[in-house]
DNA sequence: TAATAATTGTTATTGACCATATCAAATATT
DNA sequence: AATATTTGATATGGTCAATAACAATTATTA
């Protein structure tokens, strides 16, 4: 089972292989098979990987297309309240939001009652884009965790991280 | 110096939960409740958290544990062999072996077979530094996900993120 | 009401993280 | 021997996350 050292360094110096990215034997990983902080983010680095890919077409990031959810589900909100809620600091919600509206998706309106506070709304190209994207996540993106794990197990997989989310 | 990590976890007293305080009222979430990449994110987050928490006293990040562990578990082997299995680019892995053998938990060791490759071995207080780190991390992070969720469901959560991870 | 505090959006800045190009030394290939 | 590839390293740019600070506005309170 166990090699001696300087049978490791030996067996270093041997191989060269035809394989996926890797040319040499696979590593042991251990206890990092079963650590769930190492699980979980290369899984989500996938899942992100794979939503760019399935809405490339329309050019919308993950922490986009949440803002374009969230602001069409939530008319009348500022700014603040947004951006707390998806857990982005105001002053990085700021470039965000030029950019969106650089591309005219997403319009500041200045509030009647508080002339401080921007007022959020979608532009009806955003919401034509919106809907263009859900139809691809659903379609696509989120189709392709059925096929993978099957309907129920996507419904408990959900269930966990928000849990894990609101709980942990 | 190198604060910044409990720095960050300091500084989430101060963050705004979102959808928390009385004053306002909760915004409609919509599909981002079932949107995968969002919870998946959300949930990673305070996963590396927890692991932060957790294992403070030995000032490790994840990044940092995972280096460990597969060190640890695969003598014999050179930083681009390591960095490959965790998904680091050979850049950016400089620095991390850097950090850790400046505290003495990680050594380079010139390959005789190879002088251009560094064999990576942990040092002694680098094993112990690990046992302990793995100890914590069992006893604490782990062993709070088994309560969050059960046995059944953790094991059924970490066969699921392993699929992800290597089929998405 | 006047003075003070708090909030909103914003800018500036910093540090962490990810990615690419490039380099010298060493090795492999031709 | 000449050329190509690999390894660790440096430099650099980009994206995020986080903090401090500021002007305009609103809320508080003395």
């Amino acid at each position: 089972m166990s090699v001696s050292k300087t049978a490791a360094t030996e067996a270093s110096k041997t191989r060269k292989e035809a394989g996926e990215g890797g040319s040499e034997h696979a590593l042991q990983m251990g206890e990092l098979s079963e650590l769930l902080g190492y699980l979980m983010k290369r899984a989500q680095l996938k899942v992100f990987e794979d939503f760019l890919r399935c809405v490339a077409p329309l050019q919308l990031t993950p922490a986009q297309f949440s803002v374009l959810l969230l602001v069409d589900r939530n008319p009348g909100r500022n700014q603040t309240e947004i951006a707390n809620t998806l857990g982005i600091l105001r002053p990085n919600f700021v470039s965000m939001l030029d950019n969106l509206e650089s591309r005219d998706l997403c319009m500041r309106m200045r509030s009647t009652n508080d002339r401080r506070s921007h007022i959020l709304v979608l532009t009806d190209k955003g919401r034509a884009v919106l809907a263009r994207a859900k139809k691809l996540v659903a379609t696509k993106h989120e189709a392709r965790l059925n096929e993978l794990l099957g309907p129920a197990n996507r419904t408990a997989l959900l269930a966990m991280l928000t849990k894990i989310a609101a709980e942990f």
